[in-house]
RNA sequence: GGGCCCGUAGCUCAGCUGGUUAGAGCGCUACUCUGAUAAAGUAGAGGUCGGAAGUUCGAGUCUUCCCGGGCCCA
């Protein structure tokens, strides 16, 4: 190694930025919950959260971020709390990159959501006693529902460490959000995009009111058990045969005007023979020939034909005789449709245009009248004979008799299968026939494909996800018929029919022709803004809104307008838009979020609202099942703050894969707090404690720029290694936040720990214990502090607390350019000429032999205290032997031998035993076995051994062995022990020498000196005086070895055959006699 | 029917563009070590990498098909 000056550029701030202030020292235990809490208090006492969101505010390079608003209806869980520790640990890493950044959080609160909750502390049933409660205070207790939670989730978001501007967040039910909406259908409705349709919609009959595609496949479906009736069309052409059809919503029924049949399967007309009440019945029945064996009875199949034959055919409906029916009874007949399937029922559908919504689109193309029973809350309108006037959740058991009674009932039974409930309140959808508004995506889906193909999706399978999605969407319904929600800008003539689109407050100013006054200085919300009538531009008459509210994806999908003065102030959304990344929970958000933002963004600019869309999957509890309220095992987010800590479960979050679920509890919470937090804190424990023992100060350190740049040589291997390591890190860690790949980031900090623990700082205890201030334990020092400190701003934005205090105690007031905070930091840069690839190699393979080198000592039955003559190691390559020299000291100190030497090639560390496999061998051979034993026995077993375990045959004088044909064991060879593994071989030599004996003897006792010092309650530092009575060769071994007692044992004064009056002491049964310690603190 | 994801140790999962003998954590047992560590180390196991075929000098990794699970759309 050559002379190499070091000077670490994240180091090289300047001369003379060091204080002499010394170290606290740090108790190695630590309550991490605590010290959150006091970490708040500093940010709060300091202004730290401000300073932090302002420290980029003149940077050139910006990284904006556009938040998904979060919905402010209930406290904030630990799945909220995955989510938004995404959003802080991105911010955070570009924040100390010196990017300008938004910081805006955002809530949403207008929606059916915030209505379902308020209903239920009001105990509201229905949409009638909302409107005799009166809507104008119904949308009051919203609006403060929706404050309450958002100050709820902002202390709550507080107390997880997310920095974000708390008091300037954006609400989507603010007026500004409202009219920028108003804003964007003008535009759609300019383009024509904007129509009133008829369709049949999903509907909750409890909530009254339609709900949109997006909104069933949330959490939309449920399994639930139907009764699946079986009834008989009887056919008007075709005297004693029917059609055996099957449905699973029997209200239904009253609407029916079609059967519909697959023209390319094959159909048959049964006998059927059965038994009803007792009595024999035979019918002449038709079905789907893959359907025979739902029918009851015996049959016999008297015809075959396709279904393409019935198509035509006329039947009797079942409710033919309801007024309702007298446009359809005379049309029932027949239909093709492909998507008659052989899975289910007869194969013989039962069609009903007007209550279901592939049927409506059947009848559309076919031309079918449409028969729509129910009315909004899901009671039947009159025309229906006896159901006129009665809820459709009631009347299946007498659909079931008016069934039976007119003779068409066949048999039910039981049917499970996953059906659409409403998302809020559970209860099961019906469909209707309804009025709603539609924007149109004809026009926009091919642009709003190409813009998501442009946008970068984490993980990537997110593009195809969400171009699915486009594909097979349809129109957008934008109308609910609600109360709490956005106003649509919609004024519908009652008298000639023409709809305007009102694009903004000022234009609804200008066009107000009565109510402006009532309306004036309210949220435009109902009912306020209900008062605001306009002239009609077609007929001149007065007109008002139309009733209903908007989706709820429209106040969110508009926010990169909204949130960024797109109306008024357009230097400042032109300077943030479009943004740099977006980030929400990809399970839902293909077709809410992501959608409505990038639809919003193709029709106002026609380019996509965000670059990155960070995605990821959904929380499970630590089994792996869903989290429920209801099952118990939904974790709050208070609790586990509490409990766990918020620093443990950001790491948690951190180190996970985004894109598969986690399952999260207190389980994997405390692994990660035993083996990442726990010896983190432990190595920052250690260098506090002994640097405040020392009284050294970051004056002290070779890696600060002084006068006199100190050479490489004040430092060893082991320091070179590690901060080439931690530059390494450096690297790793940037690149991978930068790709976005937060858990490898997390993974590579997490093994850099590891080693800092279990190698660096394990080998170079003796270093700082040693009482001589020396250039070594200088070197030991500045390379711990270094690597300390670097790694408290790479940890900074994963866990802000402990990073935090980290901070405080390695940095601040040590470094006089250091910020107070962490978090006001710069992320450190890699210096490459630090990072030494080769020296990481060789540590790799001093881990490895050591490694096996414990195991061969472990083998050995002799404690790693007594000192053996050598190690003797073999490896595979040139390099790995050239390596050997540089890394013998951290072997033979780890492995406490006196030597390293090298064997490769050389063979004899181990010898081979091979015997016959008698199992084969035996029956191939019969008695010449005797011979095969033999000439086993002679030959070179190393060579034979090595045959076998290459798969190839023996040659034993005239016999040819196969390879599994011999059994090899392994000996060590005399006098050592020995490990091998891929390759590699490390042997220790088991001779023990009277030196070395007495040397063992001697680091015996010290251990039982220091467990003693322990046991008294004697601190690291405190010094002792020490008698010890032995005979024999305890007694000599420690007459040779005193200076190294006193020196270990931190002994003022030794006697040996002593006893130390009044102090500690304690009698041990050693190998070679009795030996009794006493001391006592000096 | 279409789209997407997944299947690796008892459990939870790594394994990046194909490359020596497939890894980690948890869990179990035994032993060792310890004046930073509530830790750590060593050993014992435990895997036909869902199955089959193909491409290749070489497949956990690529291709095709099949099986199983999940999510979404219809």
């Amino acid at each position: 190694m050559g002379r190499v000056f070091f000077c670490p550029a994240n180091m090289r701030k300047g001369s003379n930025v060091t204080t002499g202030k010394k170290f606290e020292a740090v108790d190695s235990k630590v309550d991490f919950i605590a010290l959150e809490h006091s970490i708040l208090g500093l940010w709060k006492d300091r202004d730290v959260v401000n300073r932090y969101l302002h420290r980029n505010d003149g940077a050139s390079k910006k990284f904006p971020f556009m938040d998904g608003p979060i919905t402010a209806n209930n406290p904030m869980g630990v799945h909220h709390a995955w989510g938004r520790s995404y959003k802080d640990i991105f911010l955070r890493f570009r924040n100390m990159q010196g990017y300008a950044q938004r910081f805006q959080n955002g809530f949403d609160g207008q929606g059916l959501w915030v209505e379902v909750e308020v209903e239920k502390e009001k105990g509201f049933k229905s949409k009638r006693e909302i409107e005799s409660y009166g809507i104008d205070r119904f949308v009051e207790d919203c609006k403060a529902r929706v404050q309450m939670f958002s100050e709820r989730i902002s202390e709550q978001s507080k107390r997880l460490g997310y920095f974000m501007d708390w008091d300037n967040s954006y609400q989507t039910m603010s007026d500004e959000n409202n009219y920028t909406i108003w804003l964007f259908l003008k535009r759609c409705a300019d383009n024509g995009w904007l129509y009133e349709g008829e369709d049949v919609m999903p509907w909750c009959p409890r909530c009254g009111t339609g709900l949109s595609q997006q909104e069933i496949v949330t959490e939309g479906y449920q399994e639930i058990v139907h009764p699946g009736f079986f009834l008989k069309f009887p056919l008007l052409e075709r005297e004693g045969e029917s059609l055996l059809v099957w449905t699973t919503t029997p209200w239904t029924l009253v609407a029916n005007v079609a059967a519909a049949v697959n023209k390319e399967n094959d159909y048959v007309l049964v006998e059927n023979t059965y038994t009803v009440n007792r009595e024999e019945r035979t019918e002449k029945i038709w079905l789907g020939a893959q359907r025979l064996h739902v029918l009851k009875g015996e049959h016999t199949v008297m015809e075959t034909v396709k279904g393409s034959e019935l198509a035509g055919w006329r039947y009797r409906g079942p409710f033919d005789e309801v007024p309702a029916q007298s446009k359809a009874k005379d049309a029932h007949r027949v239909l093709e449709w492909e998507d008659v399937g052989e899975e289910e029922g007869t194969g013989i559908v039962h069609i009903a245009p007007g209550a279901g919504a592939e049927d409506f689109r059947l009848g559309k193309e076919n031309g079918l009248p449409i028969i729509a029973p129910l009315d909004d809350s899901g009671v039947y309108m009159t025309g229906f004979g006896f159901l006129d006037g009665r809820p459709v959740s009631e009347v299946n058991d007498d659909i079931f008799d008016d069934l039976k009674r007119k003779n068409v009932f066949y048999k039910v039974e039981k049917y499970k299968h996953r059906y659409p409930i409403c998302w809020r309140c559970g209860t099961e959808l019906v469909f209707r026939l309804v009025n709603e508004w539609f924007i149109s995506m004809d026009e926009l889906r091919p642009r709003l494909m190409e813009a998501t193909r442009k946008m970068n999706w984490i993980p990537p399978f997110g593009e195809a996800r969400e171009i699915d999605w486009l594909r097979n969407m349809g129109d957008w319904m934008i109308s609910k018929k609600r109360y709490w929600g956005l106003a649509l800008p919609i004024w519908k003539c009652a008298d000639c029919g023409k709809f305007e689109v009102i694009g903004s407050d000022d234009e609804l100013k200008v066009r107000a022709i009565e109510g402006w006054d009532a309306f004036a200085g309210n949220s435009p919300h109902r009912p306020w803004i209900d008062n605001v009538k306009i002239q009609c531009s077609g007929c001149g008459s007065t007109v008002s809104r139309i009733p209903d509210v908007g989706n709820a994806w429209l106040d969110a999908g508009i926010v990169s307008f909204s949130t960024l003065g797109y109306r008024h102030d357009r230097s400042n959304w032109e300077k943030w838009y479009p943004a740099k990344w977006i980030s929400e929970s990809f399970p839902g958000q293909f077709r809410n979020w992501f959608y409505s933002l990038i639809t919003m963004s193709v029709a106002l600019e026609g380019q996509p609202p965000a670059e990155n869309v960070f995605s990821y999957a959904l929380m499970r509890d630590e089994k792996g099942e869903e989290m429920h309220k209801s099952k118990g095992n939904a974790i709050w987010f208070e609790e586990a703050a509490e409990k766990m800590g918020v620093d443990v479960m950001r790491w948690v979050y951190s180190r996970h894969n985004p894109a598969s679920n986690l399952n999260f509890g207190y389980g994997p919470g405390d692994d990660v707090r035993r083996q990442f937090l726990i010896p983190l804190w432990n190595i920052f424990s250690f260098f506090t404690t002994y640097a405040a023992l020392d009284g050294w100060t970051v004056e002290q350190s070779l890696l600060n720029q002084k006068a006199g740049t100190p050479p490489s040589d004040e430092l060893t291997e082991l320091d070179r290694w590690i901060i080439s390591e931690t530059n390494l890190l450096i690297e790793r860690v940037t690149e991978y936040m930068e790709g976005w790949r937060i858990e490898y980031a997390a993974q590579a900090i997490e093994q850099y720990v590891d080693g800092l623990s279990n190698w660096y700082v394990r080998l170079s205890r003796r270093r700082f214990w040693k009482s001589e201030n020396d250039g070594d334990k200088i070197a030991a020092y500045s390379a711990l502090h270094y690597c300390l400190t670097t790694l408290t701003r790479l940890i900074a934005p994963f866990m802000p607390f402990v990073s935090e205090q980290m901070w405080q105690q390695l940095t601040v007031g040590h470094d006089k350019n250091a910020p107070d905070s962490v978090h006001l930091a710069d992320w450190p840069e890699a210096d490459k000429s630090l990072i030494d690839e080769q020296l990481s190699r060789q540590t790799q393979l001093a881990i490895k032999l050591a490694s096996l080198g414990r195991s061969a000592r472990s083998q050995s039955r002799l404690k790693v205290r007594q000192p053996l003559a050598e190690l003797l190691v073999e490896v595979r390559h040139d390099w790995e032997r050239e390596a050997l020299p540089v890394i013998e000291r951290q072997l033979s100190d780890e492995l406490n031998v006196k030597g390293v030497r090298d064997v490769t090639g050389k063979g004899g560390l181990l010898s081979y035993e091979v015997k016959p496999e008698l199992r084969s061998l035996g029956p191939k051979y019969g008695k010449q076995l005797g011979d095969i034993r033999r000439l086993l026995g002679e030959a070179d077993g190393a060579e034979i051994a090595r045959l076998s375990e290459s798969g190839q045959q023996i040659q034993l004088g005239e016999f040819t062995l196969e390879p599994g044909e011999v059994l090899v064991e392994r000996r060590a060879a005399e006098g050592y022990a020995v490990a091998t593994d891929g390759g590699y071989t490390a042997a220790v030599s088991t001779e023990v020498t009277p030196e070395l004996r007495a040397e063992g003897i001697a680091r015996e006792i010290v251990h039982i000196v220091q467990n003693l010092r322990k046991t008294a309650g004697l601190e690291i530092s405190h010094r002792i005086n020490l008698g010890i009575e032995a005979e024999g060769e305890i007694a000599d071994a420690l007459r040779t070895y005193t200076m190294y007692l006193i020196q270990e044992t931190l002994a003022s004064s030794f006697q040996l055959n002593y006893r130390v009056a009044g102090g500690t002491e304690e009698t041990h049964d050693l190998d070679g006699g009795k030996v009794t310690v006493s001391l006592r603190r000096a």
